[in-house]
DNA sequence: CCAGAACCGTACCGTACGGTACGGCATGGA
DNA sequence: TCCATGCCGTACCGTACGGTACGGTTCTGG
């Protein structure tokens, strides 16, 4: 499960590349109502053809999540010059990039379908949007939270505890309500504030240059208890 | 969607809770791949009763997702004394609940079919799963942040911000992951070191006691930009 | 011009499942 | 004793959908 996001995959052709993106057009639009008819009629191809390119209805799922997951990459960072302010820049252009991937209509569909399939056993989707989605971007922010560590600016023991709090002060209950079909503000001002303010936030827990009250970062206790 | 967790509803007979029950446990075992047949096989009654009493399917399912929400009810604190360690205890406590909850079998399940629901715009399992869970726990939490507020404990200007911090201080990655289909450690030792870690970094952020470095919360802009 | 491959459109098959009908059995009240 | 009610078990129906087959059309290479 905790395996490295897969490669784009497969270099699939111009028609087929239009084949998928009728398939995230409709789940978008129906929700995992996906049917391998509504797939041929969308994207103007035969059944025969679906399962010739993509074996079963699973695979096309597959190639539909790994298709997708293969441009939303983004992000990166100077490591050279890395002052505060920099290191917050680009913390802050994380958290924006972030929320505006699970707020996106895109997000939400492929996650759903992903959960849907995780519940029932069959095929690893779950998986592959795990990996593309949430350990994807860990493995991007980690160095960029190392880089700050031996800069001096953050301080931290566990590089993957305080990413989860990252994590965790960006995304709050954002993704659960989306994907359980609550409405909210998905903005592009409102995700800069809360981009802003799980970076503020962060920096309050593990920021360097103002220590915490307590001894030692607050992941670890100061005391037993 | 914003709306008050529905009440345990409707008062099913015994006979009727053991069918709900029995929904539960394939629902759990299963994952969505529910049919009434199955049901029916399980609980040893007839498909007909169930649709006499449920109506159809989702109407099973909704009385399945409402008679698993009536008895996770829990929680409270005792307003009158309330110092420093009581509410850090009761955050605590408040925080592991939760996190039990979103770990356990039966809530994963259950949010997976609400979501997979929510994608198909048929009927409103999203949002009563949502009433149920982040909107009661909230709804039984702030009261508590706000006795915290006026015990000169804690300091914030929005309740809801500090609520959903908190939130995302203790679900993290978790309840996506879990319901993705990944491994965590959900034992009861985990648990409790998580919601101390997220307790301690909700008072580093939000605790009176020791003001930020920044004037004002850090929910808010100490200056523009 | 021809052969073959690739592909479209559609018809078709089998099965799974939601929902209904019905016969049989138990209980309880008159 | 008899009828009514409620429920079980099972058979049944209609439909939706995954997957396959096949005829017809376009494209490519020779």
């Amino acid at each position: 499960m905790t395996q490295a996001a897969s490669e784009g995959g497969k270099e699939w052709t111009e028609r087929q590349k239009d084949v998928l993106d009728a398939v995230l057009a409709l789940l978008v639009e129906d929700g995992d109502r996906l049917t391998m008819a509504a797939v041929a009629r969308r994207a103007k191809c035969s059944k025969e053809t679906l399962y010739k390119w993509f074996g079963d209805r699973d695979g096309l799922l597959t190639a539909t999540v790994r298709w997708q997951a293969s441009r939303v990459r983004a992000g990166g960072f100077d490591r050279a010059r890395l002052d505060a302010a920099a290191l917050r820049e680009s913390l802050e252009r994380f958290a924006a990039d972030w929320l505006a991937v699970i707020s996106s209509r895109t997000s939400i569909a492929l996650n759903r379908v992903a959960v849907a399939h995780a519940g029932s056993g069959r095929s690893n989707l779950g998986a592959i949007v795990l990996a593309n989605g949430r350990f994807a971007i860990g493995g991007r922010m980690k160095p960029l939270l190392e880089a700050g560590r031996e800069a001096g600016l953050l301080a931290f023991d566990d590089t993957e505890t305080a990413f989860r709090t990252f994590f965790g002060l960006i995304g709050r209950d954002v993704q659960i309500r989306l994907l359980l079909g609550d409405r909210l503000d998905t903005s592009e001002e409102g995700i800069a504030r809360e981009a802003a303010r799980a970076t503020r936030q962060f920096f309050a827990l593990y920021g360097a240059s103002q220590p915490p009250a307590q001894a030692g970062s607050p992941e670890t206790p100061a005391s037993a208890g």
